[in-house]
RNA sequence: GCCGGUGUGGCGAAAUGGCAGACGCAACGGACUUAAAAUCCGUUUGGGCGAAAGCUCAGUGCGGGUUCGAGUCCCGCCACCGGCACCA
């Protein structure tokens, strides 16, 4: 028999899609904001996120529906249990593959991704999720994307004010030139340059030297691009992750990538060339390099600088030039990935030049080597080989000398005799101890001996206490023609903001999309679009797909808004809980500080999107235009869901299942139960066909609990099915399921809620009659996971309503007390018989009642009870020897 | 190398420091059926003893420790998965 023709478990076919029908016709997941008809101020709000999709050509897997259903259980569990909730859905469309698919079509990418989104949005709705559909956004609409541009005009009209720690309005700089503050600015820098993609990336999208996206090769290329000024929020990207609910490997991988190192900035002044007599007073250029070990620089025995470091040129000497230059081009002409790759052997070479050591005096060489990178800390190092691993390499394979100026051991470092010329040491030592060799802070511990030098560098004006960053200002320009135009004009080779009344700013339309290869946009293509005036041109980069995700969960609250991003009260109300009525005192959920109350989504987007957004969210905060200072108050990352044979999906494995044809089979229902009984939301796990057909067959069991087939073939509602009262077993089961599945709701712990059910489901399959007000509370606690299910037998026993307005049932912890308990008796903690007691018995008795047990006696025989352990409500165990 | 996470039956998993394996899958046995499917009932961690009900020992990656009692807490390893990786 194919599976096509099994007979279906119960009529999933017919009532899912009804169900969706009603819901879709009566609003019933519409929710209203402050000042719409129907508000209702008094309840609390909630907000439930799902990161949105890209909307691709392949459809829907079956790892959206797990994040999703997800969110959907809880959105319908809040709003039961009295909430506002906002349950948004919506389309990150701009991106990569669609332009590409229509390189290679010649259909135009609002074509496909219009037909894609349909795509997605009806297998959506297929699964039954309560979205409130009213509010859809999709990033490349002209109502969508004109906010967008309007928020980089935001960034764009604001600077980073020192003093405050916080963006401000441009006009607020007093300085020269404000071009050189903006937030956004523009910067002829190294970038990430993929010729297969015709476009630059941002560091975060390239991997390994390769391109997130296809996986292309990417070289380094000076471009001229536009970046967002996001180091300048480093610290307090850092600072705020603090107070936010999110898994601690999310946080702590965020704040990697940002990379605060705390050290010094120290300036080694270079020799002039020829050198000048010894002892003359002498004007040449210093270098600066960035340490975190201040207190080695005893140790520093040369300097290294970055091949592209400005100063090279002019330190090198005449007899170094050539095989300089010859050096300089080499590293130029390798991708970021032979840099990586070829890191096992180090290459260098010295420019001929020396510096002065601050500290000593001592002359040291200046040598270029590509392990030092450009866009980190000054460019430059000071090589101390002896408690470097990277400088210890290098000083070996080119013969530079290694001098230990720490010591594992204070002993080393005492006597203050220890003279500069000892012994090279044996190996590398990185870690800390006591500095030895280094004149005044010999026998000082690391950490005091940082402080130390670091006040007399200050004192002698040639260093400084630092901080660094890994965190780059974020490359923000695309050579792409399916993105945000920049909506920025350029005249006399400056750039300015188009006015807000210009916006939306729409891609021209175009023929051909095809990146043009020299790095030149495709929108330089368009060239009546360009043309803005007689002397003014469109600037033709278009903005990463990034920044349409930035935002979308500010524009759900207020989809609709032709005035602003989102309006004022529905900012306030969704992201604090604030009404009008009363601004100031927000009614805050009690879970959660502000902003998103729940975010659901993949670990993959730990520095991307959670970066930027997180970004732009602090920067809309300092500007007044948004309430909160953080935008998701509390993150849960979905596991990965594997193929059956434990493989990542994917086309070519042939391991990837369809949701569609899941819900053909087995129902939406079905499909949503198994993806949140497979195991902890958050955990990798493996699909399992027979795994929906068993969480099928515990539907069904449900579906039969109140179903029955008369002759004619017809369901009817089970005779079994009456006004009896359950009996205290069965009450007991059934309030045992409300608390479970209640209390597993808020801690997402989805898996064991089923679990629950199941039990309370297989107390009742057997019984005749059947209690109906037991059903009926199963049937609402069940209604967030099984919604069509739970509505249609909800209808069938004449319930009010639709189940999704019910109010979630309350348990009564009285009925949950038991008159008599059983009690595991243990001896030396081996399970040895169990005694049933009175709930109210004694310690004492229970204790006797254990003591008298053959068992016990037995398990005690020639030994001497030492002590008797009850823990009341749980176990005795008798202690022997 | 560094940082996270995970290790429990044949499989997915469950267990406020308190009866390890709930719930489900698969397998096996049975009922119903002309037969099958579906459904329902039962068995199912391993070893030893027993004709049997049962008894008993061992068991949560490995080695130690704390505790009356450890899958759970502490110390030290191992394996796998994910992230970062010349960041000075």
């Amino acid at each position: 028999m194919s599976t096509s023709d099994r007979r279906k478990p119960y009529p999933f076919d017919l009532i899912e899609p009804a169900w969706q029908r009603v819901w879709a016709e009566r609003g019933t997941f519409r929710v209203p904001n402050p000042g719409d008809p129907g508000f209702d101020a008094g309840r609390p709000k909630y907000y439930v996120l799902d990161m949105f999709p890209y909307p691709s050509g392949a459809g829907l897997h079956v790892g959206h529906p797990e994040g999703y259903t997800a969110t959907d259980i809880i959105g319908r569990y809040k709003t039961m249990r009295g909430f506002n909730v906002l349950h948004p859905m919506g389309w990150d469309a701009f991106g990569l593959p669609a332009e590409q698919y229509a390189i290679k079509t010649g259909q135009h990418p609002a074509v496909t991704t219009a037909q894609n989104v349909a795509h997605f949005k009806g297998q959506l709705q297929r699964i039954g999720f309560g979205y409130d559909w009213s509010r859809e956004v999709n990033t490349t609409d002209a109502g969508y994307l004109r906010w967008t541009q309007w928020i980089f005009l935001q960034i764009y009209g604001a600077w980073f004010n020192p003093d405050t720690q916080r963006a401000e309005p441009i006009a607020t700089y007093t300085g020269e030139e404000p071009d050189h503050v903006r937030l956004a600015y523009v910067a002829e820098a190294p970038v990430n340059w993929c010729p297969e993609l015709g476009t630059v990336l941002a560091n975060e999208e390239v991997i390994d030297g390769k391109s997130e996206v296809g996986g292309h090769p990417v070289e380094r290329r000076p471009m001229r691009q536009w970046m967002l000024r996001i180091t300048a929020f480093a610290q307090r990207l850092i600072d705020e992750l603090e107070g936010l609910d999110w898994p601690v490997g999310i946080k702590l991988l965020q704040s990697n990538w940002i990379g605060r190192s705390e050290g010094a900035e120290v300036g080694f002044q270079t020799i002039p060339n020829p050198e000048p007599e010894p002892g003359t007073h002498y004007r040449s250029p210093w270098i600066k390099v960035f340490t975190t070990r201040p207190d080695t620089l005893y140790g520093a025995t040369y300097l290294v600088l970055a091949p592209e470091h400005s100063m090279v040129d002019y330190v090198v000497t005449e007899e170094q030039a050539t095989a300089v230059e010859e050096y300089r081009e080499k590293t130029a002409r390798k991708s970021d990935l032979d840099r990586t790759e070829l890191a096992k052997e180090k290459s260098g070479i010295w420019t001929g030049a020396f510096a002065i050591n601050p500290v000593n005096g001592e002359r040291i060489p200046i040598w270029i080597a590509d392990y030092v990178l450009p866009g980190y800390g000054t460019g430059a190092i000071m090589a101390v080989p002896a408690h470097d691993e990277r400088d210890w390499e290098f000083a070996r394979k080119f013969a530079l000398p290694i001098r230990a100026v720490v010591s594992e051991t204070p002993a080393l470092g005492l006597g203050g005799g220890s003279s500069p010329c000892d012994a090279e040491p044996l190996e590398c030592f990185t870690g800390e101890g006591f500095a030895i060799h280094s004149g005044p802070l010999d026998g000082l511990p690391t950490p005091i001996a940082k402080a130390e030098i670091i006040a007399r560098l200050e004192a002698l004006g040639v260093g400084k206490k630092t901080i660094n960053y890994k965190l780059r200002d974020w490359l923000f320009s695309r050579q792409r023609y399916w993105g945000e135009p920049f909506p920025i004009v350029w005249e006399n080779g400056r750039h300015r903001a188009l006015d807000a009344s210009e916006l939306p700013l729409t891609p021209p339309p175009l023929d051909d999309f095809k990146p043009t290869g020299t790095g030149e946009p495709p929108l330089a293509k368009a060239t009546d679009w360009i043309r803005y005036s007689e002397t003014a041109t469109r600037e033709t980069n278009t903005m990463p797909h990034w920044a349409g995700s930035c935002w979308y969960y500010l524009r759900y609250c207020d989809p609709q808004n032709a005035e602003r991003f989102v309006g004022v009260e529905a900012e306030r109300y969704w992201m604090t809980g604030a009404v009008p009525e009363n601004p100031q005192s927000a009614i805050r959920n009690p879970q959660s500080q502000s902003g998103v109350d729940l975010y659901v989504g993949g670990t993959e987007h730990a520095v991307l999107h959670l970066l930027y957004a997180r970004f732009w969210h602090k920067v809309l905060h300092d500007l007044g235009h948004v309430s909160t200072p953080e935008p998701f108050q509390r993150l849960v990352n979905q596991g990965l869901i594997l193929g059956s044979d434990g493989q990542k999906m994917s086309k070519s494995r042939g391991n990837v299942v369809n949701p569609d044809d899941v819900i053909g089979e087995y129902g939406a229902d079905a499909l949503r139960c198994y993806e949140m009984f497979m195991g902890p939301l958050e955990a990798t796990k493996p699909w399992s066909m027979t795994g929906v057909e068993g969480v099928a067959r515990f539907l069904a069991r449900v579906w039969r609990l109140v179903m029955e087939e008369n002759q004619l073939g017809e369901w009817i509602v089970s005779p079994a099915v009456q006004k009896v009262e359950p009996d205290k077993a069965l009450l007991r089961v059934v309030h045992a399921t409300v608390k479970k599945v209640g209390e597993d709701i808020e801690e997402l712990s989805f898996n064991t809620a089923i679990s629950q059910m199941m039990v309370c489901t297989n107390a009742l399959v057997n019984l005749n009659p059947r209690p109906i007000s037991a059903i009926r509370t199963l049937l609402l606690v069940l209604a967030p996971f099984a919604p069509h299910l739970a509505e249609e037998l909800w209808a069938r026993l004449d319930g009010d309503g639709l189940i999704a307005g019910q109010t979630w049932p309350t348990y009564d912890p009285a009925v949950l007390v038991v008159d008599e308990v059983e009690y595991p008796v243990q001896v030396n903690g081996k399970l040895r018989d169990k005694i049933v007691v009175s709930k109210d018995a004694p310690t004492a008795d229970v204790e006797a009642a254990a003591l008298a047990l053959p068992k016990v006696a037995e398990h005690t025989a020639g030994k001497t009870i030492r002590k008797v352990i009850v823990v009341p409500g749980r176990l005795v165990n008798v202690v022997a020897n």
